[in-house]
DNA sequence: ACAAAAGTGTTTTTAGTACACCCATGC
DNA sequence: GCATGGGTGTACTAAAAACACTTTTGT
């Protein structure tokens, strides 16, 4: 038996964590799976990869495949190679990560088909293969990516407020910040911009909104 | 055309970084390629997964098919899935790292005839396929989780000098640390235990001789 | 005695923590 | 005018940075 016949009987899927934040918790995008196996079962939206096709650019369609909007960040996390993993065949799968504002990630018609819906994390359920494990997987490497990276502003709006990066970080890292120190904080690493124009239709004091400069952005 | 037709065509392979530290520099342990593709070229060493293998397995077995040595931790760190990154059909392959020393490191029949040879990181010239990539971003791995783990005491003796943990911080974090504020800061984390024994047969002031209490870590 | 690396204390600077009150808006 | 969240300053504490000399061994 040759090379090719022995080892050359594998395949690999693409599957997608894609987050966003709803202002009070943390979710997650999940499908209700229509066709076997697990039919029926929310999982994470993921694909085959095709022959000829980068990984990068197998995460990059299937998010495209979801939405109408252009130009997500895919950023590959792990790679989940049990052999038993898939039930019809040898599949190991990359699990790749996404941050969305979910008011701007308009679900396509396909998507739609799957009943594809924010969950919060906490709450999923059990999900189809070993997606409960790669949730988790992308929620640890989230909050390690969150210190060391502008990735939480890819939930937040271009301008949003001091508190609304409050509750988010509150969120993700799972403590709460005392609000004085919080402001000074962020306010001395210089990277956040005063637009020098306020919240409106508020029923209290309107807050300033602010812009990430990520030139300004440095590492640590 | 099936499913199986379409996809169940590829193959996976495990690569390994396999570094230590000879007391001044980073290594990484390169084979000698002995069959096609790129024959005769240094690469990191690494095999095809076996259809039923698990991922994770398959690294183990092969760090083990290249000493005599057992039970090295192996860490998965990157996937690469470029298209074309394999000459002979569509191979991803997953990148996985361990630290050992050298010393214990004794080469298997296997390696030498594939001339194993630990290599200085900053000098290994052009490797096979993508492994200078592979080789890179496994460094970049190895300096995040040094803050965060206590994986650099798998380079040192059981029994080592502040002295020489210093440089190995040195030479991986790439930057100087003044003497009397590292120990300061090390022995105050308090993981680190006093063996109350000394070096012999240095031609200066012998050393303590410290060793790591791993049960007292700390995340952070 | 001298070369070579080990070992140690104190001051200064910086970053983090804790804490309480006034402000602007919608209703 | 009151409820709601926005916004600020200062004192205290802990950690990090800077810095120079003495000790122990082999040769």
């Amino acid at each position: 038996m040759g090379e090719f016949d022995t080892f050359f009987r594998s395949a690999f899927s693409v599957d997608k964590v894609i987050f966003s934040f709803d202002g009070a918790a943390l979710k997650v995008l999940l499908i209700k799976r229509t066709s076997p196996p697990y039919k029926g079962k929310l999982a994470l939206p993921g694909d085959l990869v095709y022959p000829n096709e980068d990984l990068d650019l197998a995460a990059k369609r299937i998010v495209e495949q979801l939405t109408t909007r252009k130009n997500i960040i895919s950023e590959q996390v792990q790679t989940f190679g049990m052999a038993n993993r898939h039930p019809l065949g040898r599949v190991i799968s990359i699990a790749y990560l996404s941050v969305v504002r979910a008011e701007e990630f308009e679900f396509s018609p396909a998507s739609i088909l799957q009943s594809a819906q924010w969950c919060n994390v906490n709450e999923v359920g059990e999900l189809a293969f070993d997606h409960n494990i790669m949730l988790l997987a992308c929620m640890k490497k989230l909050v390690e990516k969150a210190s060391f990276s502008p990735i939480l502003y890819d939930f937040l709006p271009s301008a949003f407020t001091l508190s609304e990066l409050q509750v988010l970080q509150e969120t993700i890292f799972q403590q709460p910040f005392e609000k004085r120190n919080f402001r000074k904080k962020l306010l001395s690493l210089g990277y956040l911009e005063d637009l020098e124009t306020m919240q409106t239709g508020v029923a209290h004091r309107p807050a300033k909104l602010y812009r990430l400069n990520r030139e300004k952005w440095v590492v640590g």
